[in-house]
RNA sequence: GGGCGAUUAGCUCAGGGGUAGAGCGCCACGUUGACAUCGUGGAGGUCGGCGGUUCGAAACCACCAUCGCCCACCA
């Protein structure tokens, strides 16, 4: 076999059917057998640079699912799609134009735009590799992105209809304020971390008279905007305040003291300063109370004019501590402590936000949840594992309007127009070209972009022409599963399903597969700033020190980081990353692929499952050697190839089981244990007798051979869907001798189990067959007797199934377990010394003479027996007890007591076998 | 403040009311015509703790501890 080297080389491979694969059209949906439409819709990545590994363990198991479907003959569908991910993109693109030392706003918006359409185009590029690299097989024809024509349609036509229906709403009201991105952010993008901060207590002293509040706040810069301090009702310190007003410190302005219900009596001093331009709660109160909003914060993050002159463009967090100063400094602030608290930042650019008042469209979602809640309920929508239900129940019950205009440049205009004339407001399908109400030619889009979101929860019927009624909708919809995980629940799994169910009155999908985050080493989640990510592509093709290193520093945030980085890094990979190649990462992603939440990436499984893919490679080798020249004369199977046939039959029964329930990690167990442990293990080398003997007959030959085909040829089938590149490498040299004419392993069927191969008689002959090669090797292993050195064996108290077996299995027990010849004792025959294995009731005698070290044997039968007798012991302990013989079922009992004497006849084998060597001395 | 998840061999993780598992690592032996990216054998765990249910718990229940995560308007 020249054409297949010794070791499996990945990168040719893996770059050779990656390129045919696509050219042949196998990856397009296609109705080839009848079957219904299977479809998955990829979470789509943003075009914000490279994939990280996290996307690739996505990208991964979709990919096992819609090849295993298509193989087993549906019409699936895997649609590709990259998204626009506005303010991430954005930033990207502000970051580079700063390297150039271009400032945005200077270059406009429309220039702007263009110069993120050409990082789309090099950014998407770079990600549709990837995905190629991975053997990732999209229909590519049907490659989508977030702002192509077709789906800014469907975003249109949604947000008009929604409009139209009352449930998009323009208005001002309070948001989050990202002053870096300069946009309102949804209140899901933001993320709260507890940071160490300050709480203030302050004098507020009241107009009249020489009482005064004290007011406690984390956040003293607000107070040049306080319009109000607010007290319980209910509160009898503060009963005579109410409708009184204090003094607003700095600012000396009157502010009046209210009572809410709101306010909490036992937190600090019982009174609450509200400054309804720049906290959620006080925002309420204030609409409660009909106070004045006084905005003292900019939108760019300093004070504004409002704040009065001295602190006016003064940056917040500098005019706090001015602020405090003057208060100190006139004699207002009681006292300061220490106080964590959960602080909101911009989950893109972890600014700290700023809630804000602010003119804003929203999206009245109650009425969209609903049904939404109802679908997860009725079981239309499920979850795996289901307990991420809870979490979705959690957060739709008490879902708040979604804020869906951003300030940024990037993303879907929103299709309002403003008359320019008679300030009328239009929401339309189509660009208008007068005003409808006053006909003014005067007209002025809205600026504001949508939340990206906005577009992704369509994406499962966007992409498939809507709001055309194309046949693609027809067929596809309802998708069959999302696989994502846990951490976009909200984003985008909650919105798909609202907006399904809203616009195509069907569930997107029906079953949403969640999968773990992967971490680091460490347990880390993995990030660009924490300097630990890593690149699919580095872990195929592998990658050098420098270029590793080079890769994780370049364009960092934050330079003082990079000396950590660097140095963890040249610890964790002194040397680089070896190239594993697409397979064995696929195969590492589908293994570790659990229930759990996390999933820590270990180079270790990776590398063993490297190794697993040469051993597959070797394995077929070695069967492609040995079946050159077929013939199609009579065959006589044995029943080693009885006992694989009925193994592999109980793998893929167990394949089929772990795909449907999304357990690819025991998928990928199962047949890694098959190939690794059956088949090449036992089966390769009991194969090796009977091709290589001159007593086998031709149509025993012929039986092995056919065989080894079929076996090896199922078994690529079966891991086509883990490993799809040396799966069809191999495939391809293969499938002549099994007389199949295929362009592709990829649209070949799936394996199923057959009624025919199941043997369970040919599994239990097996099983005695292996334990007696088991029982000699152990013996020679533990006596270190050399491996080539053949062995008389004798067998005592032998059954008549056990001679028939010896028998018969001779020739296997030669080669394999290399005797020299295997005798049976008669009942009389007194044994010379030996060492013993035990096989049920018979002996395997092995003897000692010039070989064994009677000591040792002595030694390591006593130790044997020691383990039994413990079994044995905890065996009677429960027979002992009436309590179990009486109550637990007849079976256990049974079998207990079945399983307590064989250890008994085992022990007693063992002492006497102990015996004879002591004798000996 | 609510909620979720995890805790099993040195490491990474499966499992699951009746005999504790895999891969890697470790030790010993071994270049037999598929594979040294390998083979054969071996060592290694009172399954986080304390209770409860049960004839029987590592598994089920309650509580606790540790770690991780999500949500949340107590200033």
């Amino acid at each position: 076999m020249d054409k297949l080297p010794k070791q499996y080389e990945p990168a040719e491979v893996e770059k050779k059917w990656g390129a045919k694969w696509i050219e042949s059209g196998a990856f397009a949906a296609a109705d080839r057998s009848g079957k219904p439409p299977y479809t998955i819709v990829i979470p789509p990545p943003n075009v914000t640079g490279a994939l990280h590994i996290g996307h690739a363990l996505n990208i991964t198991l979709q990919d096992i699912l819609i090849r295993y479907k298509r193989m087993d003959g549906f019409n699936a569908l895997w649609m590709p799609c990259t998204d626009h991910a506005f303010i991430a993109t954005q930033i990207v693109v502000e970051r580079r134009l700063m390297e150039e030392k271009i400032d945005r706003r200077e270059l406009g918006r429309e220039k702007f735009v263009e110069r993120v359409w050409e990082w789309k185009a090099e950014s998407g590029g770079t990600i549709v590799n990837q995905l190629k690299s991975l053997g990732a097989s999209c229909d590519w024809d049907r490659e989508r992105f977030t702002m192509d024509e077709g789906l800014s349609r469907a975003v249109r036509e949604v947000f008009v209809s929604l409009y139209e229906e009352g449930l998009i709403y323009k208005g001002e009201y309070m948001i989050n304020w990202c002053p870096r991105c300069h946009t309102a952010l949804s209140d899901l993008e933001v993320e709260h971390h507890e940071r160490d901060g300050h709480m203030w207590h302050i004098r507020y002293p009241l107009a009249d008279g020489d009482k005064e509040l004290i007011i406690a706040t984390t956040r003293p810069e607000t107070m040049l905007g306080d319009t109000a301090v607010a007290v319980h009702p209910d509160d009898g310190r503060y009963k005579s305040f109410i409708g009184k007003s204090v003094v607003l410190p700095i600012a000396n302005r009157k502010i009046p003291v209210i009572a809410d219900e709101y306010v909490d009596m036992e937190f600090g001093s019982g009174a609450l300063k509200i400054t309804p331009a720049h906290d959620p709660n006080d925002f309420i109160i204030g609409e409660r109370h009909g106070l004045e909003r006084i905005k003292v914060i900019a939108d760019d993050g300093t004070m504004s004019l409002k704040a009065g002159e001295r602190y006016a463009g003064e940056d917040r967090f500098e005019a706090r501590k001015d602020i405090v100063k003057k208060l100190e400094a006139d004699g207002l602030l009681v006292r300061v402590e220490g106080h964590m608290s959960a602080v909101g930042s911009c989950y893109r650019c972890h600014t700290i936000v700023e809630p804000n008042v602010s003119m804003q469209w929203f999206v009245k979602i109650a009425p969209l949840a609903e049904p939404a809640i109802k679908a997860v309920e009725e079981g239309r929508v499920r979850f795996i594992p289901g307990h991420w239900e809870n979490l979705y129940y959690e957060w739709m019950r008490n879902i708040r309007d979604w804020c869906v205009s951003r300030q940024i440049w990037w993303g879907h205009r929103i299709p309002a127009w403003t008359c320019g004339g008679c300030g009328e407001i239009m929401v339309l399908r189509e660009d208008p070209a007068e005003c409808s109400k006053c006909g003014g030619s005067e007209l002025e889009q809205e600026t504001d972009v949508l939340d990206t979101w906005f577009s992704s929860a369509l994406w499962p019927f966007s992409t498939l022409g809507w709001p055309e009624k194309t046949e693609a909708l027809k067929t596809f919809y309802p998708t069959s599963v999302l696989v994502t995980s846990f951490d976009i629940i909200f984003f985008w799994v909650a919105r798909m399903i609202m907006m399904g169910l809203k616009f195509m009155d069907d569930v997107p999908f029906h079953e949403v597969y969640i999968h773990g985050l992967i971490r680091d080493q460490d347990g880390q989640k993995m990030s660009k700033s924490k300097g630990n990510v890593l690149d699919p592509l580095d872990l195929i093709d592998g990658v050098d020190l420098d270029t590793l290193l080079e890769k994780r520093v370049s364009g960092l945030m934050q330079d003082h980081l990079k000396p950590r980085i660097e140095a963890a890094t040249r610890k964790q990979y002194p040397d680089g990353i070896p190239a594993y190649g697409a397979d064995a990462l696929r195969f590492t992603f589908a293994s570790l692929a659990t229930t759990g939440r996390d999933i820590r990436f270990d180079l270790g499984r990776i590398e063993g499952y490297k190794n697993f893919c040469n051993k597959l490679w070797n394995a077929s080798r070695y069967v492609l050697m040995n079946t050159e020249n077929p013939d199609d004369g009579d065959t006589q199977f044995s029943t080693a190839d009885r006992w694989i046939l009925a193994r592999l039959n109980r793998t893929i029964e167990s394949v089929h089981q772990h795909f449907a329930t999304y357990r690819l990690d025991l998928a990928a167990q199962a047949t890694h244990e098959f190939t690794w442990h059956e088949f090449c293990d036992w089966y390769l080398e009991l194969s090796k007798p009977v091709l290589q003997s001159e007593q086998s007959s031709d149509a025993e030959k012929r039986g092995t051979r056919k065989t080894l085909i079929e076996v090896l040829e199922t078994l690529l089938r079966l891991l086509h869907p883990l490993i799809p590149f040396v799966t069809e490498e191999i495939w391809r040299e293969l499938a002549p001798r099994a007389m199949i004419d295929a362009e592709t392993i990829m649209l070949q069927p799936f394996p199923q189990p057959l009624e025919a191969w199941q043997d369970s008689e040919a599994e239990s002959e097996m099983n005695w067959v292996m334990q007696f090669i088991l029982g000699i090797r152990q013996i020679r292993g533990e006596m270190d007797i050399s491996p080539r050195k053949p062995l008389p064996v004798l067998l005592q108290n032998a059954s008549d199934n056990d001679r028939d077996l010896a028998v018969r299995h001779e020739e296997l027990l030669a080669k394999v377990g290399r005797t020299e010849s295997v005798r049976l004792l008669s009942a009389d025959q007194e044994p010379p010394p030996s060492a013993t294995a035990l096989l049920g009731e018979m002996r395997v005698l092995v003897p000692l003479e010039g070989i064994i070290d009677i000591e040792a044997e002595r030694a390591r039968l006593t130790k044997k027996q020691i383990g039994l007798r413990t079994d044995l012991g905890k065996s009677r302990g429960k027979l002992d007890k009436p309590d179990f013989v009486n109550n637990a079922p007849a079976e256990v009992v049974t079998k207990e007591k079945e399983r307590a004497r064989e250890l008994e006849g085992q022990i007693s084998k063992l002492r006497e076998q102990i015996e004879k060597l002591e004798n000996l001395d």
